[in-house]
DNA sequence: CCGGGAGTGATACACTGTAACAGTGCCGAC
DNA sequence: GTCGGCACTGTTACAGTGTATCACTCCCGG
């Protein structure tokens, strides 16, 4: 992750410093999508207070380089799972039984919006696609419930 | 758009107060999505004092009707413009140069991000599909500039 | 009259995000 | 080497968004 991320800033003679590449780390280590709150207090230790303000600057700075995403009925933030740049269309699927938060892409969604969005006499410039639901794992664990061991 | 509130609440047996009225007829004068503060301050007079938590009340009230959708890239709402049940996917249009907000829905959208969950193996609940970018009424604006009369 | 539920008012607070300014370190110009 | 500029971070303060909690009213049925 941090590899990719110090090869996307050499390429835009950019700096991947210290805070950023905590913050990124702090994103990409938590169970469930940490909010900006959750990272600084993350980072925060007995002798080092890192502010929010300076999360929110780092994570404005990962999600320009398109390594963050911002979930945007959450508040929260995840680490990019693919190596799509910045402007591609994601799907963000966040379960609400595990709280955790799967992306994919999906060409097919993507033409049939940019389609519809044409229709409309709309451009886009970017757009954020999220549902909520149940992911795969924890439907079959709750199906599988009453035995559902470890 | 009253009209249509009230015979929603009646097959629901649930009750339209003047509140929710006045926060949806808000909404809907708005000329601009409206955030919850914003209707707050609207509904205010001197000797009648709305407070947030009473609009946000209201807002959750029609926003389970389906009369009302929360935006949440920009924290507005905007009065539901079609007729709709909840449940449906809707897509969002935000224009940024004008900020006024537009609706529609896609079945083509809708069937195609069905299979993609479906592929995933997820069961969605329910999303949120929003795009930013210009409407053709702002674009049709910019490039007409130079005369672009009153 | 009494009890209970729905709705609202009021206050306080938690959470999210931004503005503004100061300090530090690096790097090129001179 | 020193100066000045730039990028980055620290710090404080504050604006904006949303929720918890309790009190009160109103209505309605018993």
């Amino acid at each position: 992750m941090a590899a990719r991320a110090e090869e996307l800033c050499r390429e835009r003679s950019v700096q991947f410093t210290a805070l950023r590449r905590e913050v990124l780390e702090a994103v990409a280590a938590s169970e469930r999508p940490p909010g900006a709150y959750d990272i600084a207090e993350r980072l925060s230790k007995p002798g080092r207070r890192v502010a929010p303000v300076s999360v929110y600057r780092a994570l404005d700075f990962l999600m320009e380089l398109g390594l963050v995403h911002r979930i945007a009925s959450r508040n929260a933030f995840v680490p990019c799972a693919h190596e799509h740049g910045a402007g591609e269309n994601v799907v963000f699927l966040i379960c609400r039984t595990c709280g955790g938060i799967d992306e994919t892409t999906s060409p097919e969604v993507e033409s049939s919006l940019g389609r519809t969005l044409a229709r409309a006499g709309f451009t886009p410039a970017h757009s954020i696609l999220e549902v909520e639901g149940d992911c795969g794992a924890c439907r079959t664990r709750s199906q599988g419930a009453g035995r559902a061991g470890a």
